[in-house]
DNA sequence: TTGTCTAACTTTGTATACAATCTGACCAGA
DNA sequence: TCTGGTCAGATTGTATACAAAGTTAGACAA
């Protein structure tokens, strides 16, 4: 493995979970070091990280791991409903049928999922992550794949400082099997509505969240 | 300037206006030196072409220019309806009335520009370009626009191979128009479908001169 | 003649040294 | 006391040397 794809895995991962709060200075001597690569793959690492728009480069004084705002999860929103309503749409035009129906079964499933604790809850994440990934090989679009990619990296993160409450879990189960049963129906315009509702009600209760987050944090402070 | 911005620059411009051809091979020391800019810098913006789309990395095999397919065409259409039609929506509620009433002026007079010749059809694209840009000063989402800057790069390339034909110009311009009238209105809806009609009717229009274009380079070959 | 192995060469990937730029503090002078 | 400038330190930006990996051509054997 390249030096270069280790240390963006590093800190990708350390700043979608948050181990690099946001603000975090990123000075190439020591995060380098740190990670055991030179500056050189390292650099290359950051710039990766900010195309990605995780990391805000400060022309001339350095990098910093990005801040997250309720106006940046609103812009957020705002991208995924134009990908995500046009994904849906293509998902249900070019859909293998036999994946979409086992996504069915699992997430008619799910309550049990859900309500069996921590663990099932994880098992519930990346349930919805295999709905991503089946959603991506059937819409056959590169482009729109790696931009839906990088928007749920921003997810993932802000997802980070959200409480994930079952009964909101329970509601996105059945809003993600509507979406299902419009894709499996192959009408595009009904999935792509169902996506609306999805992540209407998603933008909802994370704002939310994010909302009680930001006030305790400042509490603290 | 820093010598990696200059070397996007220069390979950017190239990339587009069609200088360095699909497939073209973009050794590191050759390419490097050619542009004045030692390999590090060289290597920065080489990352950025191919996180951008531009180029192909073919892993440990160097990088070429990127092909443009019809499949690529038709691919970047679906992530432009998803958001420029998502753009629209926003520029509609979010719209400073005033540049938006001076467009509409210069596009009502765009059939004189159209119709004046080369000089004049220049002028015409310009405009367009700062159409372009009244809508992303209205949407205030940076990771929309920077989405949208992206797909337009692209799309000044496979503009590039198409002929110009000034009916079609004049047809694009009446779109726009209609596009500009509803986010005058802010009528967000409007706005959408207007730009879905234009986006439709421009897809029409370049697929069949991109067709052509191969078909003549096949030819030739 | 064909297939395979090897070896040289080419190219990418990494480390490090060096240059340029920015920061911030301290001091001088008004 | 406040402003401006300069200087030291730290940090980013660039160049180059070195290492590693991959490709290709040629020779030799089957």
């Amino acid at each position: 493995m390249r030096a270069s794809d280790k240390a963006y895995r590093v800190l990708l991962n350390e700043i979608v979970s948050g181990d690099l709060a946001p603000g975090t200075d990123l000075g190439e001597v020591e995060q380098s070091s740190r990670i055991g690569v030179s500056r050189t793959p390292f650099r290359e690492a950051l710039n990766r990280l900010i195309a990605d728009g995780l990391v805000d480069a400060q022309p001339g004084r350095g990098a910093v791991v990005a801040s997250i705002t309720l106006e940046n999860v609103a812009q957020l929103y705002e991208v995924r409903e134009g990908l995500e309503e046009q994904a849906a749409r293509l998902a249900a035009q070019r859909r293998d049928p036999e994946i979409f129906l086992n996504l069915q079964q699992e997430f008619i499933a799910a309550k049990q999922l859900i309500e069996s604790g921590n663990a099932g809850i994880a098992v519930f994440y990346s349930l919805n992550a295999r709905f991503d990934d089946a959603v991506d090989a059937s819409v056959q679009n590169e482009y729109l794949v790696s931009a839906l990619r990088n928007v749920r990296t921003h997810m993932a993160r802000i997802r980070r400082m959200a409480e994930h409450n079952p009964e909101r879990l329970l509601e996105s189960a059945r809003e993600t099997l509507l979406i299902i049963e419009a894709i499996l129906d192959g009408d595009a315009a009904l999935a792509a509505h169902a996506t609306h509702v999805h992540l209407h009600k998603s933008q909802q209760s994370i704002t939310a969240e994010v909302q009680e987050q930001f006030s305790q944090t400042k509490e603290v402070a």
